[in-house]
DNA sequence: CACTGTGTCAAGTAGATGCTTGATTAGTAG
DNA sequence: CTACTAATCAAGCATCTACTTGACACAGTG
C-alpha cells in the first residue's frame, strides 16, 4: 500500500476501480472454472481467487453463480459464430473445429459440459446461431451428396453430428484416447495429427470441393 | 410408529435386513444418480433416498461418496466389457454401441462424464480391460485396411476414436442434435436411426467384411 | 435365555458454499 | 471543497453436505 493517495495521477495508468476490466476479469475466470470443473464442480470462491477479485462482486455484475454461467455461455455462442466461414471447403471446416480444442479448450469444454447437464430445450435458450450454422454446414454436405460424390442413403444431418462429435473427441473423450493411444489426448502434436485424419475421412466421404 | 412390536415375522416375506439386496439398491439409485448430475452434482442424501435406505449405509457399505463412485465404475467397466463380441462385422459393433444410449444410457453418460473430470492417466485406473477391447477393433479395422479396402492414410486408431466419439453423440451433445435435427435426441426412433446412420458411414468406409 | 456381531437408523457436527448486509473508498459533478 | 454515485471489500448468515456418533434391532450361537 503506497504511502500517500495517488490522488488524480495524470495517468491512469493501473487504476483499480474499473467495471470494464473487473467483469473481464471475472468472465475469464469464470470461463476457465466452469470448463475445468462443470457449472455443480465450481466455486465461486475459485473464480473470485482466480480473477484477484472480490467474491461479492459476483454477485454485483451478474446477479450470482447462476447469472454468471449464463453470461459465459452467451459469450461463448458468440465466438462459436465468428468460427466458420462458409466459403472454406468442408475437409477443412471440420479440420479446424478439432483444432478449437487447442485455440478455445474452454469453449469446447463449455459446449461438452452442456451436453451433459442438458435437460430438454427449454434450458438451453436461443441456441438458433449454433443450429443455423451448423445448418449451413448440412446444405453444403447435401450439394455434395447431390452432385453424386456422397452416396444417397448418408442422411446429412447425422452425418454433420458425427463429423462434430468426432472433432471433440479430444476433449471428450481423453480418457479413451489415453488408454488406446498412449499418448496425451491434449498434446498440441496428437490434436494436430487427429485433426488432420478427421479432414482425411471428410475426404474420403467426399466432401471436398469438386 | 406401530403400537405393537411385531417380533418374529413367521416369514421373513419382506426382510429388512438383507446385505446384498441393500447394496444393489445403493449401487443402481448410485448410477441413476451419478449418471444423471455427475460427480460433483450428486448428493449422497439424493442416492440414500433414491434407493430408499438410510443415507449412513453409504459409508457402512462403501466408505462414503468417492467410494462408491469407484463401485461404480467398477461396474460399468465389468458391463461394458461384456458388451462387443469380436467377430461380428464392424459396421454391427458400431451400431451396438451406439443404441447403447438406449440399452444402458447410465453407463454411457459414466463414460461421458468421466471424459470431462478426467485429469490424467492416474486418476482413471485400470482402463487396461476398454483399452484391450477397443485395440482388438482397431487390429480390425487395419485388417481392413491392408486388405486395400481402407486407404493406407488413415490412421485406424483414430477412425477408431472417432467412431466412438460419433456413436456416443446422441449422448453427448443432446443439446446440438436438438437444435440441428429438432428431435428428441433420446427419442427410440432418432437413436434407432442414428444408430443406422453409423453403420451406414462404416460401410463406405469400407470396414464390412469382405 | 443371555450374548454377540452385523445391519440399520436418527440425530448431530464441522466445514463449505452461495448469498446478503453494511460500510468504505474512488471518481465526479455542483 | 462538498455531495453524491458507482465500485469494492470484509464480515456475517442461512443452508447445505459429506461424514460421524451412538444407539437400536435382528439373527444366530451356546
Amino acid at each position: 500500500m503506497s504511502t500517500s493517495k495517488p490522488r488524480r495521477s495524470p495517468k491512469p495508468q493501473e487504476r483499480q476501480r474499473d467495471p470494464d476490466r473487473t467483469r473481464k476479469l471475472i468472465l475469464d475466470a469464470a470461463a476457465a472454472e466452469f470448463a475445468a470443473h462443470g457449472f455443480a464442480g465450481t466455486r465461486t470462491g475459485a473464480i473470485a481467487a482466480r480473477a484477484g477479485v472480490n467474491q461479492q462482486l459476483i454477485w454485483y455484475y451478474f446477479d450470482g453463480k447462476e447469472g454468471l454461467y449464463q453470461a459465459i455461455s452467451e459469450r461463448w455462442r458468440q465466438r462459436e459464430s465468428e468460427l466458420v466461414t462458409s466459403d472454406t471447403p468442408l475437409p477443412e471446416q471440420i479440420r479446424r473445429y478439432a483444432l478449437e480444442a487447442l485455440n478455445n479448450p474452454d469453449g469446447v469444454r463449455l459446449l461438452a459440459w452442456g451436453g451433459l447437464e442438458y435437460t430438454g430445450p427449454e434450458d438451453d435458450p436461443d441456441q438458433a446461431p449454433r443450429a443455423e450454422r451448423l445448418q449451413r454446414f448440412i446444405d453444403q454436405v447435401r450439394a455434395q451428396q447431390e452432385a453424386g460424390r456422397l452416396p444417397a442413403e448418408m442422411d446429412p444431418a447425422c452425418l454433420t453430428i458425427m463429423l462434430v462429435a468426432a472433432a471433440m473427441a479430444t476433449t471428450s473423450l481423453p480418457h479413451v484416447i489415453e488408454g488406446v493411444c498412449r499418448v496425451d489426448p491434449r498434446a498440441p502434436e496428437f490434436v494436430h495429427h487427429y485433426a488432420e485424419q478427421l479432414a482425411v475421412l471428410a475426404r474420403l466421404l467426399g466432401l471436398d470441393p469438386p
